[in-house]
DNA sequence: TTTATTAATGCAACAAAGTTGCAAATCATA
DNA sequence: TATGATTTGCAACTTTGTTGCATTAATAAA
């Protein structure tokens, strides 16, 4: 794993962005920073980040594709807003592992994980 | 609204399979009933059955889309087998609408709907 | 410092899943 | 059966990625 200038402007811009991006935003956020990086270098970064555990993809029910930082606390939901396309963090796992249990229990089906997200407006846009 | 064949066919299709099936899937049924319709008219179909509120489209989080008939129960969560491809409904409304609510309160969020999927193992493949 | 090794990159072509414009076919009804 | 609005097929296009291959560049070895 090699520290490229594309690497470490990526991990950058993923840092300093709270909300997940789209590899369209960061190839953006790249060229505005006269980093003109080839699009399949950028989703080869992704990839490899990902692998590395360095960062996350998220994929929402709405066929967006998100990529953000990986935390400490890492599993969590989204409040995604309709209107601009925020994206905010939410925790909801203590409901969700209770229901979990009822599930696997009653439908007789191995969770391994889920997804959730929230479609809505945010404080700005309602 | 006209009765077509292709409308017909598809509609007897969603009806008799209990899983929500892909646009591919719909349309190699059509094809193994010799019924050589083009992919156009079957997303065309697709979206106008939706507007008709006949059918709804199931988008999951790993970014497939499926399409199953619109029932009286309307709204559900689905359990997707990560070995079989299988879809099963599963019900949880009353625990996500209570923290709803809390989440609504707490983040001055706005939900308008959302989505929830648990990805694992159906019985017949653990 | 120079060289060698291997990963990273750019480019073009390809791919899956749809979407769109337009002309031709077909359904419904008068 | 003639008419007119819908539906359909086809080709081209779009979006979001992926792949093969030759070239470039980071790093470790000499
Ligand atoms: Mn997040
Ligand atoms: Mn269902
Ligand atoms: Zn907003
Ligand atoms: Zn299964």
């Amino acid at each position: 794993m090699r520290s490229t200038p594309v690497r470490k402007a990526l991990l950058k811009i993923l840092s300093k962005d709270q909300a997940p991006l789209s590899a369209f935003d960061i190839l953006a956020k790249l060229h505005a920073q006269k980093l003109l990086a080839n699009k399949t270098t950028v989703y080869r970064q992704l990839d490899s980040l990902e692998k590395q555990g360095l960062i996350h993809t998220v994929r929402l029910s709405d066929r967006s594709v998100r990529y953000e930082l990986a935390g400490k606390d890492d599993h969590h939901h989204h409040l995604v807003c309709v209107k601009c396309n925020d994206v905010k963090d939410v925790d909801f796992e203590n409901h969700l592992s209770r229901q979990e249990k009822n599930i696997e229990k009653s439908k007789k089906f191995k969770i391994l994980r889920h997804s959730m997200e929230f479609f809505g407006l945010c404080f700005n846009c309602q």
